[in-house]
DNA sequence: TGAAGCAGGTTCATTATTTGAACCTTTGGT
DNA sequence: ACCAAAGGTTCAAATAATGAACCTGCTTCA
């Protein structure tokens, strides 16, 4: 692992319950010598990527971070393209829906919504990274997504999150297939319990998956009916985004998509 | 500079006009190598800082940097608090108006408005950074920011705009005096041609500035009837922010206010 | 009040990582 | 099918990162 990956990392500590941080609680989470921790957070400081708390030390994040989301946002808006289909599908439904774009070995969420007309709650935390092989997101994108996620999924473990955590790489790849049939992907209970979702891929060129749009529900609330009609409104959703980022749905899939619909 | 500047700074090339960058491109911006700068971009690439444009290969601000703003904002939202205020001294002077954090040796913005109401406009883009000894912004945050500050700029050079510009550090000391005594910082076509600013401080907590808020206006329209209105609705304007990011404004500045008004 | 404890921050020799010239690979144009 | 140009990789040389030990300033408690 690279320096910058290092300092990077320092700031992945940060969330929503945990807005600042001192030096020696980032002694505790990272195990690293203080020192090097320190010359770190200086140089995010001295970039405007941590700001520091005058009073306690702690450190926060920066202001430099604003102004890239600014930038990224108006010349590459996915979040706010994606946001509104998210929005519309979660009070279509009234089930919890996040979109995700693969990072890596993981799914960074970009935004979710939830329009909470059921009793239970799915709880989603915007903060937090997804693991690809425990979600339907996740395997929705292995399925559609760059080729070598597979493979780069292959040489890492797979963590047993539930009772229903798929932890033999070659189970993956049968689920992988099935979603890769289907047109869309299924997990039931993986990441969290009594927790199942549904997801398909979005575009933004015409060859591999850029994220995924996902519904996720209380175990008991899944039907068969009202899951075939939660996947025709993803799809719809799907290509509406996927067009908006300048993307196009690959033609096998899209076939699927329509035989099946 | 350390490693993790470098590799940072590569993110800073981004802008609204240039939202995509590619290998030759950055080699060309930053004369280093292409081994380290493909090294830096992988590395930011797996943490999610760039996304790459997978048919034309070029790089561009990833999602994760969504995520931390998305975070920051939510735990101390500056831009938020800011932006109103901009909005509405933007409003009630009908000229620019633009908020910025020290960062460094730099102010960078957090935020502007322009209510566009006069004839010419001043022109602001949120991706630059503004240099502390040519602007108005920044002569608030030296003389009520950080000590270290003007110590930190008397070992640069500083760098000439216009023909108004202050490139003499005892002329800045000077500058940087009165605006401390008249308890708002003025500059005059120092920046950019034809365009003059005024700026007062705010506060995160009860002793250095966190930042600054300014009117930029037409050299043309400045006069001293409206610089006063300008600086009272300043004032006010800076009070609000201070004390809804949890900061107050030191008792001397205050007392200065105090009479002025 | 003053001594101890603790967190933040700094130093410097050691060590490991970054660096870039040279090389290989892929892509796009003619 | 070729060439040129850009993307990407390798490995010895050089430089920058590392962490134990040290310093400093703040808070606490006898």
């Amino acid at each position: 692992m690279g320096t910058i990956t290092k300092a990077l990392n320092l700031l992945t500590y940060f969330s929503e319950s945990t807005p600042e941080i001192s030096l020696m609680d980032f002694r505790a989470l990272t195990g690293t010598d203080k020192a090097t921790i320190h010359r770190h957070l200086t140089e995010l400081l001295a970039n405007g990527y941590l700001e520091q708390n005058k009073s306690t030390r702690k450190y926060r994040l920066g202001a430099s971070i604003l102004r890239l989301a600014s930038i990224r946002e108006k010349t590459f808006p996915a979040r706010r393209i994606v946001s509104q289909w998210v929005r519309k599908l979660s009070e279509e439904t009234g089930e919890l829906v996040h979109a995700s774009v693969i990072q890596q070995m993981n799914m960074s969420p970009l935004c979710f919504h939830d329009a909470g007309i059921g009793g239970t709650r799915v709880y989603f935390n915007e903060a937090d990274i997804l693991p690809l092989h425990a979600t339907a997101s996740g395997h929705a994108a292995i399925a559609f997504g760059p080729p070598d996620l597979l493979q780069t999924i292959s040489r890492s473990r797979l963590r047993k999150f539930t009772d229903f955590t798929i932890t033999d790489f070659e189970q993956l790849k049968l689920a992988v297939e099935r979603t890769r049939q289907n047109g869309f992907a299924y997990v039931d209970q993986a990441y969290e319990q009594e927790v199942c979702s549904l997801a398909v891929p979005f575009f933004e060129n015409d060859r591999f998956a850029y994220g995924s749009i996902s519904i996720a529900m209380p175990a008991s609330r899944m039907r068969d009916a009202n899951k075939a009609q939660h996947v025709r409104a993803l799809w719809n959703a799907a290509e509406n985004i996927s067009h908006e980022l300048g993307g196009t749905i690959p033609q096998n899939l899209k076939n699927l998509w329509l035989i099946a619909a």
